[in-house]
DNA sequence: GTGAATGCAAACTCTTTGCATGACT
DNA sequence: AGTCATGCAAAGAGTTTGCATTCAC
C-alpha cells in the first residue's frame, strides 16, 4: 500500500522536528521514518528491519532500534501494547475478581484497579466492533504516588 | 508478605484441579504455585524462577515455563499485558488521532479502533486514582471476521 | 575537523525445545 | 512397569551495547 496523506505529513512532521532538535538527518534515519510511515499502525522493530533489508538499504537493526528509541523520546512515535513479549501471570479463580493495572513509569510498580464504567464502555465497544471479543486488557501508565512525592 | 486466604484458596484449587484433570502431583508443580499464589498479581516466569531459587529449590526454569502454559490452558492463570516485551510502535502526531487495538488470537490481525465513551471511563477513572496517569492502552482479543467465518 | 550516528558483531535476556534421567500412579 | 514430568543444556528470538568507521555539520 502507498502513504497516505497523513502518513506523509507525519514523515514531514518527524524529520522537522529531528531538525529543529538539533539531530542529524541521515539516510538511515529518513529510511526507518519513512518505512514506519508506510507501515503505520503498530510495527515492530523487527518488522521495520525486514522492509528496510527488502528495499536494499544498508540501513542496521541497531539504528532500527536508536531510531525508536529517539523518536519514542520525541514522542513521534508511541509505544503500543499489544499482546505477546514478556508475559506475566497472576493466578485466576473461575468466577473471580476482573482487574487491570496501572504501572509506574518511573519504578515499574503494578497496582491494580477495578472500574465497572470501563467494563460496561468495552462490553457496549465489543458488540459494535466485528470481532468476536473474549478478552481485553487495559494498562494506564503514569507515576505511582511514591514517585510523584519524591519530584 | 503471607500468603492470603484467597491465594491458598487458589493454590489449593489449583491443585486439584491438576489432579482431576489427571495431571501428576510433582514437587516443582505444587512449588511454582505456592509461589505464585505468594507472589500475587502480575509475576513474570523469570521473577517465579528467582523465587524458587531464593526458597532453595531444584526446580528448573523450563519447569516453570511448562507449568505456567499448563495453568494457563487450564485458565488457572491469566497470563496478562503489562507493558515492555516486544515493542510495536505507530506514528504519532501531535493531538492527533487517538485509538486502540484488536487482536485476532488466531491470525495475529491487527485493526485499530477508535471509541469515546471508552476514553471518558478512562479519564473519569484516572481521576480517582492514586497514580498520575498519563497514558492508557487498551487491547482486546478476539476472532476476526475472516477467522469467524473459517470456523 | 570534530563529534554525532552508523554498522557490525558480540553480549544479554527471555523463552522454547531435545533428550536422557527420574518420579508419580 | 509404564509414561509423564523434570532438569539440563543448547538453540532461538528479540534487543542492547562496545567500538572502529563514516558522515553530517
Amino acid at each position: 500500500m502507498a502513504a497516505t496523506d497523513t502518513s506523509v505529513d507525519w514523515a514531514d512532521h518527524a524529520l522537522a522536528r529531528l531538525a529543529s532538535d538539533g539531530y542529524r538527518s541521515s539516510a538511515p534515519r529518513a529510511e526507518i521514518i519513512e518505512v514506519l510511515a508506510g507501515l503505520g499502525c503498530s510495527v515492530s522493530a523487527r518488522e521495520i528491519t525486514a522492509e528496510l533489508q527488502r528495499r536494499g538499504s544498508t540501513t542496521g537493526s541497531a539504528s532500527v532500534y536508536r531510531t525508536l528509541e529517539l523518536l519514542e523520546r520525541l514522542k513521534l512515535v508511541q509505544r503500543v501494547v499489544v499482546s505477546e513479549g514478556l508475559a506475566r501471570y497472576e493466578p485466576a479463580l473461575p468466577g473471580g475478581d476482573h482487574h487491570h493495572h496501572v504501572v509506574c513509569d518511573r519504578c515499574g510498580k503494578v497496582s491494580a484497579f477495578e472500574d465497572e464504567a470501563l467494563e460496561a464502555a468495552i462490553n457496549r465497544l465489543s458488540l459494535r466492533l466485528d470481532f468476536a471479543i473474549d478478552a481485553h486488557d487495559v494498562t494506564l501508565r503514569g507515576e505511582c504516588p511514591g514517585c510523584r512525592r519524591a519530584d
